[in-house]
DNA sequence: ATCCAATACTTGACAGAGTCCATAATTCGC
DNA sequence: GCGAATTATGGACTCTGTCAAGTATTGGAT
């Protein structure tokens, strides 16, 4: 298998490293996974490398098609192995997980846009919002009881203030 | 007019200021606009108002349901007075143009999953990508030219934070 | 097998977008 | 008008990501 993923390199026309077998094999282990849990990852398999490695060779992945970016709102972008298929992202507001979803109109159902504005479309990026299970009975739980859950960081009903002395 | 902004900031149980009346204005006066641009309309009408006030202001009013925010990939921000409906966008690749489009298969096409792992959907945000038409006139004339020039329209050119510390 | 130019990696500075925090200023009910 | 609570201000700071320049590797040619 490791003889694939050098394989798949060389045929995209990509010199084989270390690094790049890595980062490969991190983006595959994960069915998501950040620029930053790469490098973690990466770095737990070969020792170090730096974080403009792992940019790189994200970003020629991404371009020769060997993996998809997802950047998602508010959050850092994500990185995907599967790709060539059209499945859109489902994303928890509460914790930020992210789970696939197969395309629910077929085959690319949102590809075409009624009004175009004289674009030349060739992505319809689709994301779903909402709480996942365990989300949302936490919040229930926050509500029932008390504001005891740190589920969701929009709380800002509760502002503190300190009228202590200044630690100039 | 300005009075139902008002009313509108009191109806949501929020004190009126000055500034939270210049950035509603200001986001009703655009179709999308960045953090950045508001902060520019909200200086240009009421003298100055720091970056925080704009984000606390802006988050609440989404929270609130009053305003909208979009977070396209690789980009800041927009925030947009459309709410309520359920429309997409479509962004060019090449100067960030986000234009709103109508949903494409009627009422809420994309709203249903699949398999939606236990989630409770709330929004289903749909993002067309592609090249508007003069980047791909800009493009075509690069292509057939020489690597001349490149689409560069975000104007960026103001800076007024303090020179970043230098991290060690 | 060795050489060497092209390709890739490392390091470190920098930039943009947002957030945190303590303090100062306003708002608004009384 | 008073005063407590809500807001705004400013500056430091974090998190992602990019740029640039110098160093190291890769892999085809010799």
């Amino acid at each position: 298998m490791n003889k694939s993923v050098e394989q798949l390199l060389r045929q995209h026309g990509m010199q084989v490293t270390a690094q790049r077998l890595a980062i490969m094999r991190a983006v595959s282990s994960r069915t998501h996974a950040t620029a930053d849990e790469l490098i973690d990852d990466v770095r737990a398999v070969i020792g170090s490398i730096s974080r403009q490695a792992v940019y790189d060779t994200l970003g020629v992945l991404v371009e020769k098609n060997l993996v998809r970016r997802i950047q998602p709102a508010g959050s850092a972008a994500q990185y995907e192995d599967r790709v060539g298929d059209n499945h859109h992202h489902l994303i928890c507001r509460g914790c930020g997980t992210m789970f696939d979803i197969d395309c629910a109109v077929g085959a690319a159902p949102c590809l075409t846009a009624v009004n175009n504005h004289g674009f030349e479309i060739d992505e319809a990026e689709v994301i779903y919002w909402g709480h996942c299970l365990p989300c949302r009975k936490t919040a229930a739980a926050a509500a029932a009881g008390k504001e005891t859950a740190r589920t969701e960081p929009l709380d800002n009903s509760k502002r503190r203030r300190t009228p202590g002395p200044t630690p100039n």
